[in-house]
DNA sequence: AACCGGGTCCCCCGCGCGGGGGATCTCCGA
DNA sequence: TCGGAGATCCCCCGCGCGGGGGACCCGGTT
């Protein structure tokens, strides 16, 4: 089964020569052509192709819009290459938020371009790896937990639950009933929690909690 | 300049088959083969190899564990490539956070399995394009802003503004100082505020606000 | 035995808060 | 022109909350 790619660059050099490396094997097609960001969108809408190769310095539609616009369409089914000579991490961020197969540089080797291609048209995706380095990186602080404050040390596991329960918004009552303690149990607990850890109100309690990660809440 | 390479894998076929592979290339020298984990470990902190290919199933220590007691080491340099027969996207996300240079599946080509060393050893990483899809997708979300709950677009600008400070455990004090206007009239958009989302308290106005990401807590 | 920290329960007092009213002004659109 | 929405300010009332005391019990160390 042969696979329909779509160019885009400015540069007509980089095209043509683009062009070149598709025309070695006889499985992939280059379909169109196009200089800039809204007449790739446009072809693309039209064309349907299996592939779409943007740049993402282009006149009129950047590569990052017009895959945000090519891909926001659900009925789309074409796979978004990007390709790009520096590697902003802004870019990727964006690239890959949009849903692209790819972010490769231009100093990538013909045949690995070539691959790319055949990749992205089956469903996977694929990084450069000096991009992939910081993209490990961050997504590694994304998965890190909060530091914990050391101030949270001075609080008794008693202290601590009901640190929980006032982040969770409930009321002394409630929080009472939770433990199966009186309320005012529950009040000398919350009052010991506000002056260990210097907060004035429940409420600074609750931003805290929040702040600082006590409470679950991002997926 | 020539790459030491660690080989460990429990299956001696296996070694032997990645050997065979790496000598073809004469810039890439196998200084050891282990079959289990912890020894895998012990090598590397002894011979200090430029990448350690390893196996996640694997006896005593599975590769997993081996990255991050590797990694762990703040004076270790020596790269870390994950190899896999299934891509469990826990395994994924475990190697990713450990600091892997590497994440690949075991039907890798022998070409690009010494490429991938490479690429390893020169600070890059390197990822599956079948994994790199989903990482993608999953990182796509970790970036997604949260969706703003409904109810929000009931609020007025000034009500939202109100809110905002409430999340920040503003007193109706400071909040009327901030705002420049009476504590009287702060009264009003608190209470506007509540009704209008279905909270009991500013506590739990509080939680809400943070819940719904309406706060930048995270980085 | 004496001591202490953690957990539990109790009282009083002051105040911020939230709900219930109502009022004025301005701006914008029907 | 009139109405309504938004923003502002005002009063009263009740209650939950937080601080400041004190008290008891228990398990550990000294």
């Amino acid at each position: 089964m042969t696979l329909s790619v779509l160019l885009a660059d400015d540069h007509a050099m980089l095209r043509s020569g683009m062009r070149a490396i598709f025309d070695t094997q006889d499985d992939l097609r280059c379909v169109a052509e196009v200089a800039d960001g809204r007449a790739a969108v446009a072809e693309v809408a039209r064309l349907r192709p299996d592939v779409a190769v943007l740049d993402i310095r282009m006149p009129k539609l950047d590569g990052l819009g017009a895959t945000e616009m090519i891909l926001a369409d659900p009925a789309n089914r074409t796979k978004v290459l990007l390709l790009t000579t520096y590697d902003t991490d802004e870019y990727v961020y964006r690239a890959l938020k949009a849903g692209a197969s790819g972010f490769l540089l231009k100093s990538l080797p013909p045949e690995e371009l070539i691959s790319a291609v055949r990749v992205a048209a089956r469903g996977d995706a694929l990084i450069d790896p000096s991009v992939t380095q910081r993209l490990i990186a961050r997504f590694a602080v994304s998965l890190a937990p909060p530091p914990t404050p050391p101030e949270l040390a001075l609080l008794t596991t008693r202290e601590r639950e009901v640190l929980l329960l006032v982040a969770a918004a409930c009321s002394n009552a409630e929080i009472a009933a939770r433990l199966h303690v009186g309320d005012e149990t529950v009040k000398t607990h919350v009052s010991r929690v506000l002056s260990k850890l210097g907060l004035r109100d429940r409420v600074h309690a609750v931003a805290y909690a929040h702040i600082n990660g006590l409470v679950q809440n991002r997926r």
